[in-house]
DNA sequence: ATTAAAGCTGAGTGATCGCTCATATAATAG
DNA sequence: CTATTATATGAGCGATCACTCAGCTTTAAT
């Protein structure tokens, strides 16, 4: 991002540009979406492209930040979880309702866009969600065997279940449908983070 | 592929194109490893490399599967597992090496090349490895709780395995140590598995 | 030794790339 | 109204791209 945009005018630009982006990468592939072709789909010239952004890169990686966005209010809809299992369904269930709510794009941005310097840090998924997760598991902790570093064991469960869905929706969409996905990853999880007595 | 190379001389050029296109992958990255560039530093000309793949795709393609054929040589090379404990041991640590032992190609081939049309049904590791692990299996079902499709299990085993090693390799390489990880992925998938009774 | 097939060469073509900048218009401030 | 700043334009530059083809060399078969 080169220049801060102070007008509404401005902001509304970078929208245009975003949303051509995607438009371009779903048709043509990011190799081929180029700087010039996205000005040219957002009914913008190229100036006005560098204006905002320093490059093709740094487009897509503004829209990646925004699906990451999308993910977090996602989350933040849904009704808090009252125990463990409802927790994990937050986690999992949600989690696909997003890959499925916007597919081809999702699909796209993990297999054709590189995906450089993505600090998840920053993330409001990890600087809000992963925390306050780890609260939640604090508070029923008598349910749950014992772990050294909960947040570790938060991160865990969160990366286990993304990245099993990414890889399910990308390599192998026929093999589970995703009411089976999710009784899958949510079996998984339980009987992992659950005593034994605990387990449904 | 174009031609099929029937002499050694060309077959001995395919193997410099390939182990070049990893050179200039690891030191420029997919956008900017061109098929000049690649046929330069493999010290051929432009027109061998088109005489062999129809494209820069093509290449990576093939770099790709030649990685997919290490892993699976990797795994049969180990003993067989004598309980299913150390089904997923092999699993899981079989995976780590395999990721470790060329990690920086590894990263690139998941964040940097595009995965145009994988089919992963016709890799050795999915014609072979799944088939002979449901076996494996089925001979210890008596500690297994009671599933509907075992070899649907045997590939959820292998993906949550799989993807959550990438995803902590590539995203969170700080956060646990590949002991951590393999910790925790055989308690996981252990307890996902076993009957209460025969979880250690 | 002759010949056909296989393999290799690299200058060159047209297309496209990322990106700049001189110029113009719109919004805001004084 | 005027001056200043913000925003937008798009022709065009130099670099690089993927890819071809006509001619050359090597290998293998006879």
């Amino acid at each position: 991002m080169r220049k801060i945009p102070s007008q509404a005018r401005s902001k509304a630009t970078i929208d245009t540009i975003l949303s051509a982006s995607t438009r371009v990468l779903l048709k043509r592939g990011y190799d081929k979406s180029s700087t010039n072709i996205i000005a040219e789909i957002a009914g913008v010239s190229v100036g006005s492209l560098y204006e905002y952004f320093p490059g093709k890169e740094a487009v897509f990686a503004e829209v990646r930040r925004r699906e990451d966005r999308r993910l977090f209010e996602l989350i933040m809809e849904h009704p808090e979880p009252a125990s463990i299992k409802e927790l994990l369904k937050l986690h999992v269930a949600v989690y696909l309702e997003f890959v499925r709510s916007n597919l081809a794009l999702h699909v796209a941005l993990i297999s054709d866009v590189p995906q450089f310097a993505v600090t998840e840090q920053e993330l409001p998924l990890y600087k809000n969600y992963i925390p306050w997760a780890t609260k939640f598991l604090l508070t029923h902790r008598e349910e749950l065997r014992s772990f050294s570093d909960l947040s570790q064991v938060t991160e865990f469960v969160n990366r286990v279940s993304r990245a099993t869905i990414d890889n399910y929706v990308l390599y192998a969409p026929e093999q589970l449908n995703d009411a089976q996905i999710e009784e899958y990853l949510i079996e998984l999880l339980e009987r992992f983070l659950l005593k034994r007595e605990a387990v449904s």
